[in-house]
DNA sequence: GTAAGATTCAAACAAACGTTTAATTGAAGG
DNA sequence: CCTTCAATTAAACGTTTGTTTGAATCTTAC
């Protein structure tokens, strides 16, 4: 019949696609996007290097698939795990610790599941935190849009006494804590005196982050009296 | 004046050496290690391509330079402050607030200082936080060895009930929420709708950033043997 | 089978990179 | 004046970068 899709989804090209992304992901996520060249990638992926240009069109929109493979579903899944939390709860706002939770769990199942990148993925995706590259920047602001607007209304409800302005920077700093951690940095080697478990470390992290995070979530307000008339009693002397 | 004190100090160089690590600097916060070139440093300091190599020996050793200048008076007066927070509270351990403080003062006081880089450099150094290269690690690493084992230790005095492992992943977590702050990345857009003072806005950061950290420090111990009830199901095996 | 289209390939492209060289300058010291 | 040595300069070094080309190969449709 005339209207049958054939090969609807590139039936070949699909390989050697997902090995360009696969070679990519792992080689972005040990150094860098700068760092890392298209002949790296093309050779531990066993393709051509025109193939690359072919499939993707250029070094920085195959940086931006490598991070829309993933980050797509697993933002979708974040979502609805926060839309079902809610719902469960019925009219009550939701607890920090199941906010949190709805954050977390897509991205443990992500960094448990090495079909799906596992937690090179994640740790990847803590480094493009820090990029400096405009494109990068502007990427993942767009991904986060909706996320973090949704989020940010959720702890808004559970935690109604607290300014909307110092949720925002709260917001931020678990960002940064929890991102720093996803990206596993070794580099003040805190992590290697106590690496021993393999695959449950990532669960084991993210268990001692939450607690951690809603504390500080839940902080008093700081004073910032000082702050505006007099900038510094406690900083200058003292 | 005619040959009054002859040059003890690089007569003429010194001039030049600071306006590589001026430029460096800029741009290397700007656009990381990687995507900033030799090139647009030396053009931007007005300085001949090869100074940089006859001067510093590599583009590598020219980063470490930029970032000891500074890095290394500050560490040094943490080091000195939190010294002397404990020689002035006696035998009595410090608080976390305190511990905190000589952490932060040193930072403020850089953040402030136009003439000593300003938060350009403490941008560069939130970066370099989260950079792959390995020579970056590296060298953090060292700069950082001796001041976080003093601080821990602090911090151990501060929290006796809480067990030496924990303390660890906790100031890894300050880490991560500190050098994300000061790398001031808006990648989500959180601070571009906040921002309005200029020169107080780092310390107002950090004095936001303070109280979240110091709850999140004393926050009650992590429940590892379940997560959170409900969400248990959907993270099973452990 | 054959034409058409999608994909792969080896090869080359110009540009830019960090680094090196060798010549030149400028002042200090005998 | 002449030597000395640190500092600066212009030019080129050999590589490597991302990207492009045009032909070869494979897949699919009729």
């Amino acid at each position: 019949m005339g209207g049958r899709v054939i090969a609807f989804e590139t039936p070949k090209s699909s390989a050697t696609k997902s090995r360009i992304l696969d070679a990519a992901e792992a080689l972005f996520m040990e150094h860098g996007f700068e760092a890392t060249t298209l002949r790296q990638i093309t050779a531990a992926a066993s393709v051509n290097l025109a193939a690359v240009h072919y499939h993707f069109g250029s070094k920085e929109e195959l940086f931006e698939a490598v991070l829309r493979r993933r980050l797509d579903p697993m933002n979708q899944e974040r979502l609805d795990l926060l839309t079902r939390f809610e719902h469960d709860t019925a009219p009550k706002p939701l607890s920090c610790e199941k906010i949190l939770a709805a954050m977390f769990i897509p991205a443990l199942k992500l960094a448990r599941d090495p079909e799906r990148g596992g937690k090179n993925f994640l740790r990847l995706l803590g480094r493009a935190y820090a990029d400096p590259a405009p494109f990068i920047r502007q990427f993942l602001a767009e991904q986060y849009a909706v996320m973090i607007a949704r989020f940010k209304a959720a702890f808004g409800r559970a935690l109604p006494q607290l300014p909307r302005k110092e949720l925002t920077w709260r917001l931020h700093f678990v960002m940064g804590a929890l991102s720093f951690t996803l990206a596993g940095t070794d580099a003040l080697k805190l992590i290697a005196a106590l690496s021993r478990g393999d695959t449950t470390n990532d669960e084991m992290l993210l268990r001692r982050l939450a607690p951690f995070l809603i504390a500080g979530l839940k902080a008093p307000l700081p004073d910032l009296s000082e702050l505006d008339g007099e900038p510094a009693r406690e900083v200058p002397a003292r």
